[in-house]
DNA sequence: TTTATAATGTGACTTAGGTCACTTTTTTTT
DNA sequence: AAAAAAAAGTGACCTAAGTCACATTATAAA
């Protein structure tokens, strides 16, 4: 048995609800349990993905980014939630397009890839389970090309916060400018500038290193 | 028989390949072949999908609509390919969140959307081709998303018309500025302008409804 | 052939957002 | 407490791209 009595207890309560037994019942044989801290970098650009995460407690952050190391922000993952572009493995050979990393204490469950394409055979409910994370995650590529596309950085900015803070479950979302002007592949200057405006107007109020969503 | 001799051919020759014998025949044997011309809309948003397409012969384009009515292309569909968004219909009870347009004249295999999941249990062959064709299509979005927010619009125009030249197999691009203008969601004076510097620069040679790639 | 319509060209102007340079404030380190 | 470092504020400026208004051409319709 490579997990505990109580980490089997967290798989069951976060993920056992999609699977039928005999899955759970591989899963807990085959799977393992990792901890990660906050800002972990848990797949990067271009790195040989051996494993499927699964998140049990915590979640991370799907970004992508440019030749000159600027990022954009795709999509957050949460508990019992995967990453889809993992299972690309399953069917080629090939290295990751994109990097995950933890935004807070993160526990995982690593699955050996060499195991997704058995069940994919094997388990309905298994099947269901990742083409259902495969469709969640095109249609969240889909709302990420919409901000990018639709939307000025005003709104988009004021999106990014309502999501923080629906995430972490707080209304005080820690962060730098210059973080944030990350995620938004804009500049610390340009944030700056807008949260001021957003100030003003009363919806946020400012510390530093944080943010209060005050009206909504 | 729900297809002709020469139909049989074709869909042979384009995806006969990907699939093992006994598939192949259920495909023979649910499937429906039809012809669009060109500019028919296949699959519109919201709207509820009730197959699976297949393209034989021709090109489809993956395109997104904000409220107002502006559009962005995602990606292009060609022979031998189909659209991973309508394999959502396997799993959820969902309205498509994209429209699929024909480039020309497009010959396209239809599939009921019932089986899909009933040879995602039964084919081997099966599962690789829908999970590659979700991968493909993540991929194309992740390009997509890079596109937009990386690269200024000078260098997505000079991509669009490279890409255009690829999937009509001719360097020689029949299209309005304004088509130019709305498939990566810009306005028709931006696209005038930007094509007239790469005419300068000598690039391109321009002429009513099209546009001549000269310098690769 | 004249008229209408669609496509393209172009100058003038606006705006969102990026850049630079520097200041002020807050926190951490010594 | 003093010095250093990190975070945030701010004015001045620049540029890509959008908008408006109108002129010019090319094509199709009458």
């Amino acid at each position: 048995m490579s997990v505990t009595e109580s980490q089997k207890q967290l798989i069951i309560n976060q993920i056992g609800f999609l699977f039928d037994e005999d899955l759970l019942k591989d899963i807990l044989s085959v799977g393992q349990v990792r901890q990660f801290e906050s800002d972990e970098i848990i797949i990067d650009v271009d790195q040989n993905i051996q494993f499927m995460p699964f998140i049990l407690d915590g979640s991370l952050k799907v970004s992508r980014e440019a030749e000159d190391g600027q990022e954009l922000l795709l999509y957050y993952i949460e508990s019992g939630e995967t990453c889809a572009f993992t299972l690309q493995c399953c069917v080629r050979e090939s290295r990751s397009e994109i990097r995950a990393t933890t935004l807070e204490k993160t526990t995982i469950l690593m699955i050996p890839i060499a195991k997704l394409h058995e069940w994919m055979g094997k388990y309905d409910t298994w099947r269901k389970f990742i083409l259902d994370s495969y469709h969640t995650r095109m249609t969240e590529l889909i709302e990420t090309i919409d901000a990018i596309a639709f939307l000025k950085l005003d709104q988009r900015l004021e999106n990014y916060l309502k999501d923080q803070a629906k995430l972490k479950g707080s209304l005080e979302i820690i962060a730098t400018h210059q973080q944030i002007a990350e995620d938004l592949h804009s500049s610390r200057v340009v944030i700056s500038r807008l949260l001021k405006q957003m100030e003003v107007k009363g919806l946020i109020q400012q510390g530093r290193n944080k943010i209060l969503l005050t009206s909504i």
